[in-house]
RNA sequence: GGCCCGGUAGUUCAGUUGGUUAGAACGCUAGCCUGUCACGCUAGAGGUCGAGGGUUCGACCCCCUUCCGGGUCGCCA
């Protein structure tokens, strides 16, 4: 016998090895006591593999594979063997052979666990976070922890590849005034004073173009302190690049190249190059969204023209204040849809803060509407031809005085009606660039313009002239890399000259004193020769989701946080000792 | 901050208009069993019905408060 601690995993013994004398380490997935027979299912990273213990060929063995339990922790060594013919288990990958056991060590006996540690498990996610070392043993979690690691590593060797160096930035950095909300690190050395958690490495991988490194990338930490959603952590990782003497179309072509190969070396999928263009504003105008979903259509159609004289009061007064009457029309039956129905997507699109939802069915040769005694039957018949409505067909209509009520709640609703009429093809990979983002965007809560990217994108070099004039319409060199409805990067072209770097930050309101404390280094190095530049960022853990199936970003995290931004199983936050926040000069009031 | 959903054995769930001792499956424990593989058979243990208060002769069930978790709008340069 070998005195190898472990000669295999579990998963990676076949045929080939049997007559092999081998040494396996793992968990107990299962035993199988026959009377003097005992079958134990070992588990490890890489599979499980039937071990048996015979209480005839080996007493000593046996009698202790006898006090086995789930979960225990174990050392088998024995000798492959193919299993005969009836007893082999076809579901298995193993299933082929077994390990004739000649020896067992117990290295830790395991209390029953709260969960049974299989796959697709449906317990309670709570429950799994708490003992989410548990969880994490579950066959399915391995494999997305494995994959994730598949991905992490193609994509320091594609970029590596392409001449880029990995160089990390500070986690310890300063509170940037836009943007999210940081996470600040009071200062023992500095009383009052405090570190900000990056939010991204933004203006650290602009300050390494500047220092001439050409080709950064760094696979990233990055913290934000705003509300969790499925898609949304409060720490995420960022595979985050920036490239010098490049312009978009540059940074695009070689990011898709980036996605290509993971899904080549990943998933061993072809991605067909150059993926889909498409402005920002054809994107809201046609798909309500700016990560528009292009697995299905119920495109979105502007019904304004048909309508602005129609005698409807709610279409009239939207149109007259400014907005737009819209509509998707939904086939594959939806004619048939029930009041019911109908009555749970108007509450759908009321979270969105549309008014309601205004319907119309065809079916019978006939046109039903919610609003047909408002208007003539050729204002219904228009409405028909111009969504390109059939019989069996349903029109949803939404009018509003703002664009964007009308343009987010229908975008919205066409996701809904797709996973509600199931016509979404799960293995579609529908992969696109949304360009030419607006520059800024009207912030309601500060009563002024604000970037939508970040203030270091540069405009369209034919916007600068309207910078000041009339800001709404300033384009920005700005692409998203969207996914089957879901980011999965974005970036731009930066500004790389610093009295246009100061223009942009007056634009966006501040003052020169200001502008000194928050970004005088930045504005300082720009004079010191700036190379033109630009990059990216991909959302790592959101990319790992959608590769490998997952419903949320939490099971591509292996310790992630729950919808407070609590962690369970630690159970962080936590109150700290009187003497350390004493150390911090920090005051706590009560959580008030 | 708003809205919606959920919390009953270890787990996943059922639980009648508010009425005996709160059930099932899996898991667990013990016994039997030499080809099982989600082993089988037999027996058994296991419950603060999230917590607190209220209504009631009587509450898992109705009401209020609260805690925990999920989804979502706002938020996320």
């Amino acid at each position: 016998m070998s005195e190898q601690r472990r000669t295999h995993y579990c998963g990676e013994l076949t045929l080939a090895h049997a007559g092999a004398k081998v040494a396996l380490c793992g968990w107990v997935a299962r035993r199988r006591d026959l009377g003097s027979l005992i079958f134990v299912t070992l588990r490890d990273r890489s599979g499980i593999i039937q071990c048996v213990f015979n209480e005839q060929k080996n007493a000593d063995a046996f009698a202790l594979a006898f006090t086995l339990r789930g979960e225990y922790t174990v050392r088998v060594t024995g000798t492959v063997a193919e299993r005969e013919a009836g007893a082999k288990n076809p579901k298995m990958a193993t299933g082929d052979i077994e390990v004739i056991a000649d020896s067992l060590e117990i290295y830790s006996r395991a209390d029953t666990p709260p969960f049974e540690i299989i796959e697709n498990s449906d317990v309670n996610e709570t429950l799994r976070l708490k003992y989410r070392y548990l969880d994490l043993r579950r066959p399915d979690m391995q494999r997305v922890i494995a994959l994730r690691h598949q991905v992490t590593m193609e994509t320091r060797r594609f970029y590596d590849a392409e001449g880029f160096y990995e160089i990390e930035t500070p986690m310890l950095t300063k509170s940037t005034p836009e943007g999210a909300r940081d996470y600040l690190v009071p200062s023992r050395l500095h009383p009052g004073k405090f570190y900000a958690l990056p939010q991204s490495p933004q203006q650290y991988k602009q300050l390494l173009m500047i220092a001439g490194f050409d080709r950064y990338f760094q696979i990233t930490r990055c913290l934000r302190d705003e509300d969790l959603r499925i898609d949304r952590q409060p720490e995420f990782t960022q595979v985050d690049m920036e490239m010098s003497f490049v312009d978009r179309e540059d940074v695009m072509a070689l990011n898709e190249r980036y996605i290509a190969h993971i899904y080549k070396t990943v998933l061993g999928k072809e991605i067909p190059l150059p993926l889909l263009r498409m402005p920002y504003n054809e994107a809201m105008a046609r798909f309500g969204s700016d990560k528009p979903d292009l697995r299905f259509g119920y495109e979105i159609v502007d019904i304004s023209p048909e309508v602005k004289s129609c005698g409807f009061g709610v279409f009239e007064s939207a149109i007259s204040s400014g907005g737009s009457v819209r509509a998707i029309k939904i086939d594959n039956g939806a004619g048939k849809i029930s009041r019911k129905e109908i009555d749970a997507l108007t509450a759908f699109v009321k979270t969105y803060r549309a008014g309601g939802l205004v319907w119309m069915k065809l079916s019978d040769g006939e046109i039903h509407a919610s609003f047909a005694k408002f208007v003539s039957p050729e204002t219904l018949t228009k409405i028909a031809e111009n969504t390109g409505a059939k019989p069996d067909d349903a029109v949803f209509i939404v009018a509003d005085a703002k664009n964007d009520v009308v343009l987010a709640s229908l975008g919205a609703l066409r996701c809904e009606c797709a996973r509600r009429m199931g016509v979404i093809d799960k293995n579609a990979i529908r992969l696109l660039w949304v360009t030419d983002f607006p520059m800024f965007e009207y912030s309601e809560e500060d009563g002024r313009y604000v970037a939508m990217h970040h203030p270091f994108t540069s405009p369209l070099d034919e916007d600068w002239d309207i910078l000041e004039s009339d800001p709404a319409r300033v384009r920005a060199k700005a692409y998203d890399m969207v996914l089957n409805g879901f980011e999965l990067g974005g970036g731009s072209i930066r500004i790389h000259r610093s009295e246009l770097q100061a223009r942009m930050f007056r634009a966006l309101g501040f003052s020169d004193e200001e502008l000194t404390r928050r970004f005088g280094h930045l504005i300082e190095a720009f004079r010191y020769g700036a190379p033109p530049h630009g990059g990216m960022a991909f959302g790592l853990d959101r990319l790992v989701m959608l590769l490998a199936g997952c419903e949320s970003i939490r099971d591509t995290i292996a310790f992630p946080k729950v919808q407070n931004a609590s962690e369970l199983m630690m159970g962080s936050p936590d109150i700290v000792d009187e003497k350390q926040l004493k150390e911090l000069h920090i005051a706590v009031t009560d959580g008030e």
